[in-house]
DNA sequence: CTGAAAGCGCTTACAG
DNA sequence: CTGAAAGCGCTTACAG
C-alpha cells in the first residue's frame, strides 16, 4: 500500500492538516517540524494523492487535447509543444486523436468531463459552434490552428493569410505568373486564409488565378498526387504550385515526377506547415513554416490565465508564419507564352 | 455546478446507494426506477466523477505512455495506436515524452503514481533495470519496442532479428554482395538484434561484413547522412545499404544524392520501421515494417489482461515485421569486381 | 504555530 | 429491491 497522508502524519506525531500544510506550502509551520516531515516523506516514498486532492476542488492538473490524429506529423509537432509547457508546469496531456469525427469527439468530450480536466485544447473539427460554447462553460477552452468565428473563444492560429501572401510574394519574385493551388477543404477557416492572403498578393501583382487552376484537395498525399497531375496536364499548366499543406506537396511532388517533370526546373512547389516531411523529400520542400512549438505553448499559456479569473475577455493570438526556402522552387522557366494570363 | 450524484438521488427520490447502482449496473433495481434515474441523469447532464470513483478504490481508467517523443513519426504511429485500443476500452492515454532523459523519466513516472494511472507502457530508454522492477510492483508495466532483459516484465516487440533476416534476404536475392549497415544505437537490444538478424542471413549465403562497413549511428537524419556518405566515399564502397531506421535512410538517401548515386540503379537502401518518411522520400523506401499499430494494441491488452491477476507471469510478444517493396532497391549493379570479398 | 472536523462525490459491505 | 453509514485521501475554514 502506498503512504497516506495519515501515515506521515502518525509518523511525524501530527495531524494530517499540519502535514497537507508542509506539502502545499501554507500557513506557518516551524521550521523543524517542517523539515522532519519532509524528512518522513521522503523516507516513505509518500506522493500526495491527485485524485483525493482534485476531489477536495483543487485543479486535476490534466489537459486534453483534441486533435484530428496524433499520427499526422504536423499534429504530433503540436502535441509535443503542448506537452512540453503542460510538462514545464505540472500538467499532463491527454492526447483525443478524433479523427474529425463527431461521434469521436463526442466521447471524448464526455471523458474529459468525467476526469474533470483542467482546460481543453481543440484542434479539430467541431464546426457545430454550439457544443464548442457549451464546452467552454464548464471547462477553459481554447481553439488552435483554427478558428470559430461564431463563438467567443481563444482562439491561437498561424497568421494563415500573411502565410499565403508569402507564398504568393515568393513564387512571384521567381518570375512565375501561371500558378495553380491545391487547397485544403475549403470549409476550413485557415484554408480559406491562407488562399485569400495568396490571391490577394497576386492581384496586387495583377496576376490572375483562374478558377481551373484551384483545386480543393482532402488532407491526403494521393488526393494532392492526382489533383496536381490534373493541373499538369492542363493546356496551360501552371510553372508553380502553392500546396496548402505537406502531404498535398508531397502529392504534387509525384505528380511532377510522372509526369516527367523536373522540379524545380520546370515546376516549382511550395508548401505549407513545415514539419519534418517537408525536409525529407526530393527536393526537400520549400514551403511557409507554421510556428508549430510556439503554436501548442501559446495555447497551454492562454489556459493559465483564463485559470486565473472568472470571466475573461477572449483573445485571439495569431503567430507568425515564415518562408522557409528549400529546393523546390525556383525561377520560372523561359515562358513559352511569356506575362500575363487567364 | 455539475449534478452529482446527491442531486440525482434527490430528483428522484431514491438513496445514493440505489443511483450507484445504476451507474454501475450493479445489484438488483427495479426496471422502473432505473428507467426513471436514467432519465433523470439524462436530463440533469449527469456525468459520474472519475475522481471521486477512481478514490473509492475503482480503476482511474487512465493509462501513462512513455516514449522518447510523440514528434517522432515512429512513436506517433504506435501513440496512436495505444491510443486508439484503449479508448475503445474505456482508458485514456497521458503522453510522455522524455527525450530519453533520466531526469525527465523521473518526474514523469512521479507524475503518473500521483495520478494513479492504471498502468504504464513504456518504450522510452529506462535501461536502468532497477526503476522499472520497482514501477512494476506498483503499477502495471509493458515494456514496448525494446526489451530489459534484467527484469521480468511484460514485453512487446517487433521481431527485430527476423526482419534484420528479411532485408539481408531481399539484398541478396538482388544479388548484393558488398553490402553496408547504418546501425542506431548498438545499446539498444533491439537495434542489436536488426543486426544480428541480418549478419546470420548473410552468414548463411557465405557474404561478409567487413568492420568498417557497418557504422553506429545517433537517431538523426544527418548523422545517417554523414555516416553513408563516408561509407560510399571508401574503396570499395557498399551497393546496398541495410538502414536501422527510416531516418538513417533518408540521411542514405541525401548522402547518395550528393555522391551522385542514382538509387536504387547504383545503390540500393533498404530501411527499417516503415513509418510515414518512407513513402514520401524519392525513391520510396522499400523497408522492413514494423507493425505499429498490433505494437500498441498488443501493449494495452497486455495490461488489460494483468489488470486481473493478482501475480501473473511475464508475457513476451513478438510481432512478425514483414517486408514492404518500394523503389529504393533494385539487381546490383553489374559487378566490377563480382563475388563475395572481405 | 497546530489540530478537530466537515466535506469533496463516489462505492461498498451490511441490514432490512 | 433499497438505504444508512463508513470510508477513500485529501483541503479548508475555524478554533485555539
Amino acid at each position: 500500500m502506498r503512504a497516506t497522508i495519515y501515515d506521515i502524519a502518525r509518523e511525524a506525531g501530527v495531524s494530517i492538516a499540519t502535514v497537507s500544510k508542509v506539502i502545499n506550502q501554507k500557513g506557518k509551520i516551524s521550521a523543524d517540524k517542517r523539515r522532519e516531515i519532509l524528512a518522513i516523506m521522503e523516507r516513505l516514498h509518500y506522493q500526495p494523492s491527485r485524485i483525493a486532492s482534485a476531489l477536495t476542488g483543487k485543479h486535476t492538473y490534466t489537459l486534453g487535447l483534441l486533435i484530428p490524429d496524433i499520427a499526422n506529423p504536423f499534429f504530433a509537432e503540436v502535441a509535443r509543444s503542448v506537452e512540453d509547457r503542460g510538462h514545464e508546469l505540472g500538467y499532463s496531456i491527454i492526447i483525443c486523436s478524433t479523427d474529425n469525427r463527431e461521434e469521436r469527439i463526442a466521447q471524448y468530450l464526455a471523458v474529459l468531463r468525467q476526469k474533470q480536466v483542467d482546460g481543453i485544447i481543440i484542434g479539430t473539427g467541431m464546426e457545430s459552434g454550439e457544443l464548442l460554447r457549451e464546452l467552454d462553460m464548464e471547462t477553459p477552452a481554447v481553439v488552435i490552428g483554427r478558428e470559430v468565428p461564431s463563438v467567443p473563444v481563444h482562439t491561437v492560429v498561424a497568421d494563415d493569410r500573411y502565410g499565403g501572401r508569402l507564398a504568393a510574394e515568393h513564387l512571384l519574385a521567381g518570375g512565375h505568373r501561371r500558378l495553380g493551388v491545391l487547397a485544403e477543404g475549403l470549409g476550413i477557416m485557415s484554408s480559406r486564409e491562407r488562399l485569400r492572403g495568396f490571391r490577394e498578393r497576386l492581384e496586387e501583382a495583377q496576376v490572375g488565378l483562374p478558377a481551373s487552376a484551384l483545386r480543393e484537395c482532402s488532407y491526403r498525399i494521393e488526393d494532392g498526387k492526382r489533383q496536381a497531375a490534373e493541373l499538369l496536364a492542363s493546356e496551360q499548366p501552371p510553372t508553380a504550385l502553392f500546396c496548402c499543406n505537406d502531404l498535398l506537396a508531397v502529392g504534387a511532388l509525384q505528380a511532377a515526377r510522372e509526369a516527367g517533370l523536373s522540379v524545380p526546373g520546370e515546376l516549382s512547389i511550395i508548401s505549407f506547415d513545415n514539419t519534418i516531411l517537408a525536409t525529407v523529400t526530393d527536393p526537400p520542400l520549400t514551403a511557409i513554416a507554421q510556428p508549430m512549438a510556439r503554436l501548442g505553448a501559446a495555447a497551454v499559456d492562454l489556459l493559465m490565465e483564463e485559470f486565473g479569473q472568472e470571466r475573461s475577455v477572449k483573445r485571439r493570438i495569431a503567430l507568425r508564419t515564415e518562408l522557409v526556402v528549400r529546393g523546390s522552387t525556383a525561377a520560372a522557366p523561359p515562358a513559352r507564352s511569356s506575362g500575363s494570363e487567364l
